[in-house]
RNA sequence: GCCAGCGUGGCUCAACGGUAGAGCGCCGCUUUCGUAAAGCGGAUGUUGUGGGUUCAAAUCCCACCGCUGGCUCCA
């Protein structure tokens, strides 16, 4: 009799005669396996296995497999609107990181009630248990059957597919062309739940019709469900623009405008302890530091290609008003002035989007010998950029921020030095806050070749370059095309906020375009004139994102280096109000930052006012310690650590505080 | 920018056509207290802005502004 082998060791003999994929399925699902997997390909139950080969079973252990379950959840979701609203059109429903989404066309704005009502649909589908039955058609009969049921997008979707037969996948009487996997029965779903209603573009395209989508999340029981939607509210409360409320560390209103930042006492602690950290390092590596304004002319930008390459995320030109006045007398229209402006016939300045082309100036402010390579120009650079009013979001996506920006000018066989020793500075900052869920990324240049500059051999040439220097970080990365500056490609490093979304943070970007367009030179050894490569890079990436990540990644509760109040004195009693006042002035003149507690208050409601504002010290100073020239030391988590004199306690926390701890 | 939802004292929320309210915070007084909330009293709102419907609007309608979640773009 034929023997099966799975992956994990076992062997069972297949009745003869009976088709494999049957057998597979009777073991698969003895196990409790919802597919099996053969190589990197997850078959469902009910699709024909290869005859030979090696399977894996797919348990619902496997993470693969909740995404399997939230892929089936997505159609079943899709066949619940369907029912609901007849003359839905499908687009696509995929499993997603923690859940799924499905894309409609349809008349009727849905509104969140609707969710439950589509959710009972859902359970009564699921009752009925329905077989996901796999089949395939040839193409042309596929498409034909789509656009006989007005399915216009699934019909695009067929148009763009390889091969020559389509797979669909039927349960009830709902069918839905699919590549699968699926579960073997609707029956098996599981606990689902349906969280948020989201415009999306078909595609992703904002020139096409916008869809409705719904997004949920689904699990293999109610208890896994409910842990997540618990995590998620508890991820919420580590959302930066509710503790930097609650924290006073930022402030945005739209009095200032919509996505420029106000950074409150607290919060401009916490850069500033960060610029003067990474200025230091920054010194002690070579790098020269300098101030630029925060506008420069237009014909400057329109040497550097930001406009009009990047005009679009610009605020518009400031434009002076003799020259306005006059327009307005020749009756030049917006589009007119636009036009002008571009040609270099009018005049204007621009809020900087970013630093390199002042950096640049300062370069080419001096003569430069191949002995003085590499220049490196720092500075803490505020940019604007006009991003579309719906992207912008507390610190992580705002309209003014401030780079910790940096133009290294270099030879080309200095470049991967360079470039690996940005990188190195970068991993230290990240290693140093402990911020470990980081992907790096190399984002390259895409086929619109309209958003670039440069030449093919400048982006060839840049892309391996950092390819180069990449691969002997130590750090796993992906390659993204698409996603280069417009001069040049990068290695990003990405991190996510609290509720999942990935942010750019540092980055390092290679550029031999900007050093041609503005003609930039410097001395060889062969006494002729050479161009230098130019390296842009930011480790923090944006001060205002990083600060706004970082609060998310502590939930408030800084570091002791970082914390804007670091100790906080907390007298008994107004008998010890003298000597805690002493203790206070003794911190303050060794350099810390430490607030008295107001008086009036038990001890206890000091303590816990100070735990709540996330200080990370207290001293207790009751008649005890006034006595013996003490404090007694309290952490905000620790609890009470014991009594000891002031300078004992200085000692000990300018320790951690050097520690970065 | 587009789709959807939401804007009520400093904060979190209630009132959902009929006199705007609670908790926290704030201010005052009493209490001076030993490791996560002392007691009493008080002030605080042109309900985001502007129009409209109505005898009457926080509540219904329209426009604008802002915020939140997505789509697209980026640090």
């Amino acid at each position: 009799m034929p023997t099966l082998i799975l992956s994990d060791g076992s062997r069972h003999t297949i009745p003869e005669g009976r088709p494999i994929a049957e057998s597979l399925r009777i073991i698969a699902a003895k196990s409790g396996a919802v597919a099996v997997k053969t190589g990197d390909a997850m078959l469902d139950l009910y699709t024909p296995a290869p005859v030979e080969g090696e399977f894996t079973l797919v348990t619902k252990e496997s993470p693969e497999s909740l995404e399997l379950l939230r892929h089936s959840v997505s159609h079943i979701m899709a066949d619940a609107v369907m029912r609901l609203f007849p003359k839905v059109k499908l687009a696509i429903g995929p499993a997603i990181e923690n859940g799924f989404y499905y894309d409609f066309d349809m008349e009727q704005k849905l509104i969140p009630e609707d969710l439950a009502r589509i959710e009972e649909e859902m359970r009564r589908i699921v009752k009925e248990n329905a077989i996901f039955r796999r089949f395939e058609m040839p193409r042309a009969e596929a498409l034909a059957r789509v656009r006989a049921e007005g399915q216009t997008y699934k019909a695009e979707l067929i148009e763009g597919l390889e091969g020559d037969t389509v797979s669909f996948y039927e349960s009830g009487k709902f069918t839905d062309v699919c590549r699968g996997p699926h579960l073997a029965r609707a029956g098996f779903a599981g606990a689902f739940k349906l969280l948020n209603i989201a415009g999306a573009y078909w595609r992703g395209d904002e020139k096409n019709a916008m869809l409705q989508r719904i997004y949920g999340t689904a699990f293999w029981n109610e208890t896994a469900l409910k842990a997540h939607l618990a995590q998620v509210e508890e991820a919420k409360k580590r959302d930066h623009r509710i503790l930097g409320k609650q924290l006073e560390l930022f402030h945005l209103t739209d009095v200032v405008g919509p996505g420029l930042v106000l950074w409150m006492p607290k919060g401009s602690i916490v850069r500033m302890e960060l610029e003067n950290w990474i200025r230091r390092e920054l010194l002690s590596r070579g790098y020269d530091v300098v101030y630029t304004p925060h506008i420069g002319r237009l014909g400057m930008y329109r040497t550097s290609g930001h406009f009009p390459y990047y005009q679009d995320s610009q605020y518009p030109p400031l434009i002076d008003r003799e020259t306005m006045k006059q327009l307005a007398d020749e009756k030049c229209s917006c589009g007119e002035l636009c036009n002008r402006m571009e040609k270099g016939e009018v005049d204007g300045y621009l809020l900087k989007p970013m630093n390199c082309p002042h950096h640049i100036q300062i370069y080419k402010a001096s003569q430069h010998s191949y002995r003085d390579l590499p220049v490196r120009l720092a500075e803490f650079g505020t940019v604007y950029r006009f991003e579309q009013s719906g992207e912008l979001g507390g610190m992580v996506r705002v309209r003014g921020f401030t780079q910790d920006d940096a133009h290294l000018f270099c030879t080309p066989e200095q470049l991967e030095g360079e470039i690996a020793s940005c990188v190195e500075l970068t991993k230290l900052v990240l290693e140093t806050l402990g911020l470990t869920d980081v992907v790096v990324r190399v984002s390259l240049r895409g086929p619109e070749s309209g958003k670039y500059v440069g030449s093919a051999e400048n982006w060839a040439r840049a892309e391996e370059n950092l390819r180069h220097v990449v691969k002997n970080i130590g750090m796993p990365y992906t390659e993204v095309v698409g996603e280069a500056a417009f001069y040049g490609p990068k290695i990003d490093f990405i991190v996510r906020d609290c509720i999942g979304r990935q942010w750019q943070l540092g980055t390092v970007q290679v550029d031999y375009n900007l050093p041609e367009r503005f003609g930039l030179e410097y001395i060889g050894a062969d006494n002729a004139p050479h161009q230098p490569v130019m390296v842009h890079r930011a480790p923090f990436g944006s001060l205002e994102r990083f600060v706004g990540i970082l609060i998310e990644h502590y939930a408030g509760a800084f570091p002791l280096w970082l914390a804007p109040e670091q100790v906080r004195v907390l007298p008994i009693s107004e008998g010890q109000a003298e000597y805690a006042q002493g203790v206070l002035k003794g911190l303050r003149a060794a350099g810390l930052r430490a607030e008295i507690a107001p008086a009036n208050e038990k001890i206890g409601a000091k303590i816990r006012q100070a735990t709540m504002d996330k200080v990370p010290y207290m001293v207790v100073v009751g008649a005890r310690e006034a006595e013996q020239g003490q404090v007694a030391l309290r952490h905000r988590t620790q609890g009470d650590l014991g009594a000891m004199k002031p300078e004992e306690l200085v000692e000990r926390l300018k320790r951690e505080i050097a520690e970065k701890k």
